[in-house]
DNA sequence: AGAAAACTTGCACTTTCTGCAAAATTTCCT
DNA sequence: AGGAAATTTTGCAGAAAGTGCAAGTTTTCT
């Protein structure tokens, strides 16, 4: 359904790609993203700046779009597990398994958070694309759960497994010598579970 | 420091607000904020465009601009409360002082609340102010719990938090005949006190 | 091959947002 | 009060985003 493999559907899939790593190369080269223009883009992935607007609504987009992808397997991943094994669990294996570590080069990895972290423009969207994560995952989760509309539950079991999935993410970004990112993320996850609101013995774990 | 009473400061206090009423008003009246111009919420509060965006950068910091004064209001009460209380409990005492029920007509936060649903810009824009108040607040939690920048804790109490104050807004907003929001917000906190990562009985609470 | 469907492109247009310099207003000092 | 100094407002110019439309290309399907 997705991807039939036309020529047509092969080169729109190529075009979205060559726009996104262009994106990214501009955005290193010239020290950040509002330094770049649309048409910059367009013309380093040679096709017209009325083009590349048909793929990408703006810049953003196009700079996070492997992230958005990944999100996409992520809430397919999570309604399978949610199938076999209890929630939290389904969530935290989910997380895991995005296996952003492996798919990633990691100096790119750490580019590509420095340019979000110096943009307005990006930070905004990346929230944007969290919150859009959390709603498409959140109709797994009620359901999963059992509970309705009418309860918090759901929300706040999500909103804490997110939560650990991002600042583990971070955490590692920053520390990567310090455990692999599979670990680092089980252990956000687990600090939920013995129970986060107790402040805890200052034993750095 | 930040408000003496000349005349100047009271004005400048004034043009703000009304440049922040009248994009309220606009973006009621034409049903969602994009169908609403800069220009339109100048001329409706009697300044030039110019001037608007020496007061905001754009129409949806006008429209989220109370929001935003209430977290800054947080973020203060946090710091006070976190020397004399437990952590967890601060978070939540602070986040019930709010009063956003109280400061608030309930049909214009639900009208408010509609508004940022239907527009991906303000959705966006409220996610960055959310992002921000996390990493304000996050320096008195850092503080508070004794943790240094190389812990995860701090981020992961923060986000539960935070994340306990968004879905029970959302929750009353939802169904405000259920509960006072205070309430609300205070069962939000516990269950994460009682532990969100574990199943618990469907009793509807 | 040839019609139909889908994609690309250029163009026009509205809107956002910023810099700059001139005018208007408020404040401050004597 | 009066005038210099500081601050604010405003208009104008300009770069860039983003969208609709229609014409031109390319791919698909039979």
């Amino acid at each position: 359904m997705a991807d039939q493999s036309g020529l047509r559907e092969r080169k729109k899939a190529a075009t979205k790609a060559a726009l996104s790593h262009a994106t990214m190369r501009l955005a290193i080269e010239k020290g950040g993203i509002d330094a770049v223009t649309a048409e910059d883009i367009a013309a380093e992935a040679g096709v017209s700046a009325r083009t590349f607007h048909n793929y990408f609504p703006n810049k953003e987009a196009a700079l996070l779009h492997d992230f958005n992808e990944i999100t996409a397997q992520t809430i397919v991943a999570i309604r399978e597990r949610a199938r076999e094994q209890p929630l939290w669990e389904a969530l935290r294996d989910a997380c895991i398994d995005m296996r952003i570590d492996e798919r990633f080069d990691f100096a790119t990895l750490q580019c590509k958070d420095d340019l979000v972290h110096s943009s307005p423009s990006l930070i905004s969207h990346q929230a944007t694309q969290f919150l859009e994560f959390f709603n498409e995952a959140l109709d797994i989760v009620t359901e999963a759960t059992g509970r309705d509309e009418h309860d918090m539950y759901p929300r706040l079991v999500l909103g804490a497994a997110l939560i650990a999935l991002k600042v583990a993410h971070e955490h590692w970004l920053a520390h990567p010598d310090e455990a692999p990112l599979d670990e680092v993320i089980a252990d956000a996850f687990e600090q939920f579970e013995s129970g986060v609101t107790r402040p805890t013995t200052t034993s750095n774990n």
